[in-house]
RNA sequence: GCUGCUGUAGCUCAGUGGUAGAGCGCGUCCUUGGUAAGGACGAGGUCAUGGGUUCGACACCCAUCAGCAGCUCCA
């Protein structure tokens, strides 16, 4: 039969039989042939060595190809584990083992059962051992076996976890045959496509050793997860290195530690997070602004206690479903029992209830900085980002259901316009539904139907970008999550919109609609920054500590040149906490280049440099914290600049005009 | 909670089975200097906590607490 290849610039090429992609790309040249790391076959990606018969379109896959760094760690994978078996012998058994594309610090991994336990300090070991497998330059075959002979297989080499994955392919993909891949004396159940040989695997670096669950699951056994990076060159690789460690600058806890922000304190608790001074000022500038935009929508300021009855926290749920996660009730006799409350919501609900609702006094926006203390699980806690006392910039709004799609609405827009003021630009919009096969959710379907309906409804009128996630649902509702990454790449869920018909069925909440009659309203739980403390935990990261001039717990240093301009600088500094500016004096005897130093370390986004010039003409000599010298300013001006940065909170700082 | 690692001065970190060091910071003094580090001197540590091994432990072992990476969880 004959074979033709059609390339991807149109171009044919006839063969009289069958013949692999690499023979093809060996025809059109040598280059390319030690270039291509996998073909797609009539769009599909397989091996180099994959036979093609008949008419196909080809392509082969370079390391200019995306998907050609997944073919590469995936290989990268195999010989980890090829290495790992080598050195700890037949009874490593080896699960999974994916690429990693879209991870800020990882490229792949392999999940191991060892027969011992191992630290970062065996990679070395590992890594020389890779090293040896990519020099053997093993080819790398393909074959196939049928689900029962596979089995088989995987049995008498010991692969227990590989027999349950091939009954799983079996089960749920209704696979009939199984693929495998050997090099050398390795043999791993694999999709594939994979590198030819060994040897095109040129960097390969190994990066940390950690635990994980089989199959991802707390009730399996933690199996031995080795993180690593594959690149087609050591440039890529060193680019990568340099990246992270650039990040693991902006870290929230590193920042939060030079700039004073806040303090995690053994002495207090773990997870229990003080706010130093210049971590409550950002705060305090961020509540200060969101509760005048509550004020301005309609919101209904609040204040209730952090604790509560246990029976309140029956009736509501959150006792039975998150006991685990609560610290103890405060047992006052046997039958009285408290709470430290793990949300506001039933806070608030009392407050609807006590007092008769028409539906002509809804929606009722009940809104607060309510603080939460939830018993995190030890490992969970980090930084301000998971913690277990903190704050949420919490309201429910209670209402009908005529007004409820236009509260979930105008609650994202509000989440909106916060990001968008403070250029968090980079986040996604995740719906979390239930999963209808779990009894993890209250309430019956038909309000759950609906309440998924009225969100997807919101975002669809919005037009906003946003992907579905099973089982991602609170217990009571489906929602709209803001979810961020840190530093490293990890997400955080920050703004959330709840949709609830469930505990306004608990508490039996009702209204008096136009018919006379009583109606049951319903609930929406919303928090745009979700808590102050992983918010500013990732507006740290977000600006490396360079907060905007208006958050900024320092906004202006005064640096008087020396001393014979104490003085002067003394009166700049009056007027400029007159003005509501938060300055700050270094009256120290150091040079006017170790004061700026010190400032610009600090973050302070402008310094008055004060010398016998500045005192003479009565002006300023602006420096911003990024460098260079603005020109000077009189007093009154820089107040005037200041001040329209400050109010407009600005996140690009105006060039100040040079003049005297 | 689980797996692995870590815990030394306010901070960042060296360090050895024979009772502790650097840089930065801090204090005092000198210097009066013009846009990212002027100089001198000085104070400061129950080496996370509790046990054990040892003539002797910061070091070795065990436990506890806390932190880090990952897994799991996240109302």
């Amino acid at each position: 039969m004959n074979t033709v290849i059609t390339l991807p610039d149109g171009s044919q090429r006839p063969y009289d039989g069958p013949v692999t992609a690499l023979q093809v790309a060996g025809d059109i040249s040598g280059r390319l042939a030690s270039a291509a790391v996998a073909a797609r076959v009539d769009g599909q990606l397989c091996d180099l060595s994959a036979v093609i018969e008949g008419e196909h379109e080809l392509q082969l896959v370079t390391d200019r190809d995306e998907q050609a760094l997944e073919v590469l760690r995936h290989s990268a994978a195999h010989v980890l584990a090829q290495a790992v078996v080598r050195l700890y012998g037949p009874k490593v058994q080896y699960t999974i083992g994916p690429a990693l594309i879209d991870d800020f610090q990882y490229g792949f991994y392999y999940d191991f059962d060892l027969p011992e336990p191992i630290s970062a300090e065996d990679l070395p070991t590992i890594e020389k051992e890779m090293a040896k497998i990519i020099a053997e330059d093993l080819p790398t075959e393909r074959s196939e076996l049928p689900i029962d002979q596979a089995k088989q297989r995987m049995a008498q080499l010991g692969q227990d976890y590989k027999v349950e994955m091939i009954d799983d392919l079996a089960r749920d993909e209704g696979a009939s045959v199984v693929s495998f891949y050997k090099q050398g004396e390795f043999v791993d159940m694999c999709r594939g496509p994979h590198l030819p040989s060994t040897a095109r695997l040129k960097v390969v670096k190994l990066l940390t050793v950690a635990g994980a669950y089989w199959r991802g699951d707390e009730a399996n056994k933690m199996l031995t997860r080795i993180y690593g990076v594959a690149f087609f060159n050591k440039k890529d690789l060193a680019a990568h290195l340099d990246r992270i460690e650039e990040a693991r600058k902006r870290d929230h806890r590193v920042i939060g530690k030079q700039l004073g922000l806040f303090l995690l304190s053994d002495a207090v608790g773990p997870g229990l997070p003080l706010w130093m001074p210049n971590g409550a000022i950002i705060r305090m500038e961020l509540e200060t602004w969101l509760r005048g935009e509550l004020l301005k929508r309609g919101y209904l300021p609040v204040y209730t206690p952090h604790i509560g009855r246990l029976d309140l926290y029956r009736t509501s749920g959150h006792y039975p479903y998150y006991k685990e996660s609560q610290f103890p009730p405060i047992q006052i006799s046997e039958d009285e029992g408290y709470l430290l409350k793990p949300m506001n919501c039933p806070h608030h609900i009392q407050i609807y209830k006590a007092v008769q609702h028409s539906y002509r006094d809804l929606p009722v926006r009940l809104s607060e900085f309510g603080t939460v203390y939830r018993f995190e699980k030890s490992g969970e806690l980090s930084g301000l980002t998971r913690v277990r006392g903190f704050c949420q910039d919490d309201a429910h709004i209670f209402c009908t259901p005529d007004q409820l799609e236009a509260e979930i609405e105008s609650c994202i827009e509000l989440t909106q316009m916060i990001l968008q003021t403070l250029g968090l630009s980079d986040y996604r919009v995740r719906l979390g539904l239930r999963d209808a096969d779990s009894d993890k959710y209250t309430g019956d379907a038909a309000h759950w139907d609906q309440a998924e309906d009225n969100i997807r409804n919101v975002v669809g009128k919005l037009g906003m970008n946003f992907t579905e996630e099973r089982g991602e649902a609170t217990f009571y509702g489906p929602k709209i999550d803001f979810v961020v990454k840190d530093c490293l790449g990890r997400e955080w869920q920050l703004g959330t919109v709840q949709v609830d018909y469930n505990l306004p069925e608990r508490f039996d909440l009702e209204y008096i609609g136009s018919d006379n009659a009583a109606h049951r309203p319903i609930m929406v739980h919303r928090a745009p920054l979700g808590s102050p403390e992983r918010f500013v935990g990732i507006l740290i990261e977000h600006y490396a500590g360079a907060f905007p001039l208006w958050l900024s717990p320092m906004q202006v240093a005064v640096l008087p040149v020396s001393d014979k301009t104490n003085d002067y600088a003394a009166t700049v500094l009056s007027a400029l906490k007159a003005a509501d500016i938060r300055a700050e004096l270094d009256d120290s005897p150091e040079k006017i280049g170790a004061k700026i130093r010190r400032a610009t370390l600090a973050k302070a986004p402008y310094m008055a440099v004060l010398g016998e010039r500045e005192t003479a003409a009565g002006t300023i000599a602006v420096r911003h914290r990024t460098g260079g010298e603005a020109g000077a300013l009189a007093v009154d001006e820089f107040v005037a600049q200041l001040r329209q940065e400050i109010d407009s909170k600005g996140l690009e700082t105006p060039l100040l005009p040079t003049g005297s």
